[in-house]
DNA sequence: TGTTGACCTTCCCAATGTTGGAAGGCGTAA
DNA sequence: TTACGCCTTCCAACATTGGGAAGGTCAACA
């Protein structure tokens, strides 16, 4: 499977997944006669699995950890369980700051009466903001800004 | 008032404020006689509004467009819900992602509560995620590794 | 008055993740 | 065979944040 076949199948683009084995977070596979590189099904599967992750806002880090749980066969599974707890422990946070921040929108917005005048409360909470939602480490944050060109 | 005044007094460290001068954020603001960049109340104002918005996951790009909202006195309230709108269902969807993410992980975790890890399946649940979250360009995401010295 | 220490300035560099392009080699269909 | 689309590597840029150097400035204190 070409490398474009891959980037296809797993929503990966070609670029990343050479970017990836660069740096390796995933193994570089076999090529061909003529170098291209050779993916297989698994391969698509690790690629999908991390697609996932990085839209759910894991670091590539975190995806090393992760993909070295399922991957790591010679580990004892008791480490395994460990680091799968702590991991749900950070996932179990991060959801529950994103839950405060979408409590804060969802509040702001019923309060704006969305209509053609400017009073708007969520500019004026924006304003005054003595931020809430602190509390859980330093300000793990929406990097919202990722490359719309 | 120096930038480091205006950094403590809006919570955007100095080097910040001066990068979203750089980039047309904020305007570039008035010098001392010795170079000093010079800080209005109104601006600490602006940058605290900068910080919230960020806190609560907004982008530059909804930033720039929230502060001319914010600035322009006869906005419609209409457009700044509008957006607020857009941020709550993005992270309504990343909780259900991130939801899903731990579930799996408690899955592995189940899997091998014994000593002996059998196969767990690998990447079976994860997987099949045919990636949620999409249809609003190119994955709005949460760089989580955001510096932790 | 001079010195000290805390501030300011600009500039360059790092890392994060992702995309773009250039320059050239392969593979296949007409 | 030629054309076109894929592949290869390398280099640069984006956005955001922090680190640091080299030098100027300000306020306070001896």
């Amino acid at each position: 499977m070409n490398i474009g076949q891959a980037a296809q199948a797993s929503g990966v683009s070609a670029k990343m997944i050479r970017y990836y084995e660069q740096i390796a977070l995933i193994k570089a596979v076999g090529r061909t006669a003529a170098g291209y590189r050779d993916y297989a099904v698994e391969d698509v599967h690790e690629l999908r699995f991390i697609r996932r992750a990085r839209d759910l806002g894991f670091s590539i880090a975190e995806i090393t950890e992760l993909l070295s749980l399922w991957r790591d066969r010679s580990r004892r599974s008791a480490d395994v369980k460990a680091i799968a707890l702590v991991r749900i422990e950070d996932l179990r946070q991060r959801i529950a700051g994103m839950e405060q921040m979408a409590a804060t929108l969802e509040h702001l917005a019923e309060c704006c009466s969305g209509d053609e005048r400017p009073d708007c409360p969520i500019l004026d909470d924006l304003e005054k903001g003595e931020y809430l939602a602190q509390g859980h480490g330093p300000a793990r944050r929406l990097h919202g800004a990722v490359h719309k060109p």
